[in-house]
DNA sequence: AAATTAAGTCAATATAGCTGACATAAATTC
DNA sequence: GAATTTATGTCAGCTATATTGACTTAATTT
């Protein structure tokens, strides 16, 4: 008696076309994505690093001086995960902790020389890349993709964005001309 | 001694604003990827899957016949890798396998009726979120989109992309009502 | 008949995340 | 001032996803 597990018969048709689903932007997504990490993961494994160590990184550099509370809840992930990549960020000399001048239970997150160097390292094949897109894809209004991306993030967390340094400078549009 | 590991002096500054850096898009497209995986991970949870076994089961449901090389290919991962994953759809029958009719050493990767229908539970949040972001960030020329995130990929990939069914449908534009 | 190919499998390893438990020091509350 | 809460750090163990390398089987190609 074999498991009783439904049918098996295969489905031969593709996905018939139907409004409510986007495959074509699913799949987009898909690839967009994995080629745009691929460039500083490349870079990345030359110093052992993975993709964990380029989000902290990252937001490091962007936020000097955020707490590890902080960066927790940009990242969304556990104090416990996060551990293992900071202390090697720390022990390798890209990221430095001071104590918190108000509260000294708090750490201030800051890069240095050297953090800041791999940071813009890091970000730079990836923002080629996206500069060669817009080129390519004749893109004559960048905020409408500013806009979509933005409006595919959860509510919630869109004030986690807002509150990014540079983005400040961009509130809606500023080129009325 | 303490290990010379170059300037542990802390950079207080933001990262400046700078042509060469486009920040703001790095992160709209980090915060948006992961937002748009997480609708789906939430479902796979329950039936103990993860973000694998959707990206089989997504293309087994959009190329039905493919092979295991074929699939390989598409997601770029080993053998191996898939090998785990793919076991796991296959006894819990969402995909079934069938000897190759040219080819007999060949496995034709098909979706059961149960695939099918999983598959479809898992696009539609995401084909939701894809909706609701286009319509709130008011876009107008949905083809930007598509056009933007295909520039992203790399040349050499986007002929899969190209050969995806529903994606043949649409050449540029068809509709010329 | 020999070589190659498609698929599957075994073993070991790495990365990135998780939960739970507990420790320390500092700040806050009672 | 004592008790509680908070911010951070750490230990141990677990899971998921991926890797490399080696090897097998069956089928096709040379």
């Amino acid at each position: 008696m074999t498991k009783p597990i439904a049918d098996r018969k295969p489905i031969r048709e593709t996905l018939a076309r139907d409004d409510r689903f986007d495959f074509t932007l699913i799949e987009l997504l898909f690839f967009a994505y994995r080629d745009f990490t691929s460039d500083p993961d490349d870079i990345l494994s030359g110093y052992g690093f993975g993709r964990a160590h380029h989000r902290v990184l990252h937001f490091v550099n962007r936020m000097p001086g955020l707490t590890v509370a902080e960066l927790l809840d940009v990242l969304k992930i556990t104090k416990q995960s996060l551990a293992r990549v900071l202390k090697q960020l720390i022990d390798t000399g890209h990221v430095t902790q001071l104590q918190g001048p108000r509260d000294r239970r708090q750490r201030e997150l800051y890069p240095t020389e050297r953090g800041r160097a791999l940071a813009l390292a890091l970000a730079a094949p990836q923002s080629r890349r996206i500069r060669a897109a817009l080129e390519e894809a004749g893109i004559s209004d960048r905020s409408a993709i500013e806009r979509f991306l933005k409006a595919m993030v959860n509510p919630e967390l869109r004030a986690q964005i807002d509150n990014l340094p540079v983005n400040d400078n961009v509130p809606d549009r500023e080129d009325p001309d």
